[in-house]
DNA sequence: GATAGTTTCAAACAAACGTTTGAAATAGCT
DNA sequence: AGCTATTTCAAACGTTTGTTTGAAACTATC
């Protein structure tokens, strides 16, 4: 990009028609959280984006990248911002003690306060993202996979070693375990489906306070990180009674 | 079909090649759980059923129908299962009693063992199609949606409310979004996504175990449904904290 | 063994897909 | 203005998609 092209940029912040770029990462954005990346077509992008077919490949180079530059223009700075808000959190707590003990609450919280400071910003893509990225966790596609656990490697080792220490009580695997149900939980959350709105019959209202529903999310997945160790094999009297 | 046909298929229960119909089933079950429903095309499922291409669409309609007729198979045994156990839990606890008062782990293994039974059965499909569930349960595509929530809506109704005696401190809404939250957690794991297991670091050998699986799922869970309720706007000073 | 009903098959269908091409248009710089 | 680099555009590329077709093969009943 050209040195007067940034000029330009500068320029346009109101009323002005964005980058043909920009406006087909915004417009991706949108489709893909409605459709799937599959089910999304490029001339289904490019047409809603006032572009050309070619503007994608020229831009992008495929489909996959596009993909991979939605998630990233807004999964990258959010991770980020976890990590300095956790570390933040830490020095606050005990200025030179060995063991900070943040309170799973408070290491929850700062995983979701940036979530949560992306949702509100519609200028930034909004909750539209966040539904995005609950869908792509669950997307079979290899290159989702590949690409989401390569950005997420750093952010989620941080996090381990946080709850590591606030829950001492609790082995590496049982950690891992109850991790993956957080993770779970809160992609699935976000990802708010139409079916799950009718199986919990669940407003749609509240659903749009993002805040209200993260407030809502914390302490139960606190609870359930807190919750004593269940010895192995206790089901098995469940099945018993069960026939 | 005619009666001799059937006579046919009770002698062919053993080392006999499945009727047509299942052995196309049986491969879409698991392309459709290894690459999801618009990446799977219905001339990989009949090359690998080893059944001619035309047989998918005669037999079953179209793709979408398929897709519908491989989630049918399971999972309306599976909920059938669900319900009639958990009637079996109210009336072993009080035989008279108004209110039955199941624990939340009891409820919750009424939604388990299904899950588990057909999770170990591998002559009906085994955790290839939990994983295709959890799957469909993230799919934006609509008619999957429509179909899920016609699915589960009296299952979910019927356990709404055996929540909801479990848990009479939960206003109406408090439930909606713990019961939410739940499914969430539950579906997620029942994905099981590779990218999720790059990031939690768990073991591949423990996700095989899907009863230890469970064992584990059911405290963290009904700690959470149990978790005192909070104030509304409490994370407002978390907020202000970061910044 | 002929007849009627069911299932399989190879072939083709139209439509949609991601991507490429080469020329036309625009913008930046001397 | 003139030259160069960047961006846009319509058109076509070759595949692949789900579905349909009509004849062939098979099965059951008379």
């Amino acid at each position: 990009m050209s040195l007067s092209r940034a000029a330009k940029k500068l320029n346009s912040v109101e009323l002005a028609t964005p980058d043909t770029k920009t406006r087909i990462l915004d417009t991706a954005e949108e489709l893909f959280m409605e459709h799937g990346f599959e089910a999304t077509s490029l001339r289904l992008i490019t047409t809603a984006a006032g572009v050309n077919l070619a503007a994608v490949n020229y831009h992008f180079g495929s489909k996959e990248e596009l993909f991979q530059a939605v998630l990233t223009r807004r999964l990258d700075p959010m991770n980020q911002e976890r990590m300095q808000l956790l570390g933040q959190f830490e020095r606050s707590t005990g200025p030179g003690s060995d063991a900070p003990a943040l309170t799973c609450e408070k290491i929850l919280s700062a995983m979701f306060i940036p979530a949560l400071r992306l949702a509100r910003d519609h200028e930034r893509g909004g909750k539209n993202f966040l539904r995005l990225l609950g869908r792509a966790y669950a997307d079979p596609a290899p290159f989702i996979r590949h690409f989401l656990s390569l950005q997420y490697a750093d952010m989620i080792g941080r996090f381990r070693t946080a709850f590591a220490h606030a829950l001492p009580h609790l082995s590496r695997d049982e950690l891992s375990w109850r991790l993956h149900f957080v993770m779970g939980a809160l992609s699935y959350t976000l990802a708010g489906t139409d079916a799950l709105r009718m199986i919990a019959h669940y407003q749609p209202e509240d659903a749009d306070n993002d805040e209200l529903l993260l407030s809502r999310l914390a302490p139960f997945l606190a609870a359930g990180l807190l919750a004593p160790v269940t010895v192995t094999g206790e089901v098995h009297h469940l099945f018993s009674e069960a026939g």
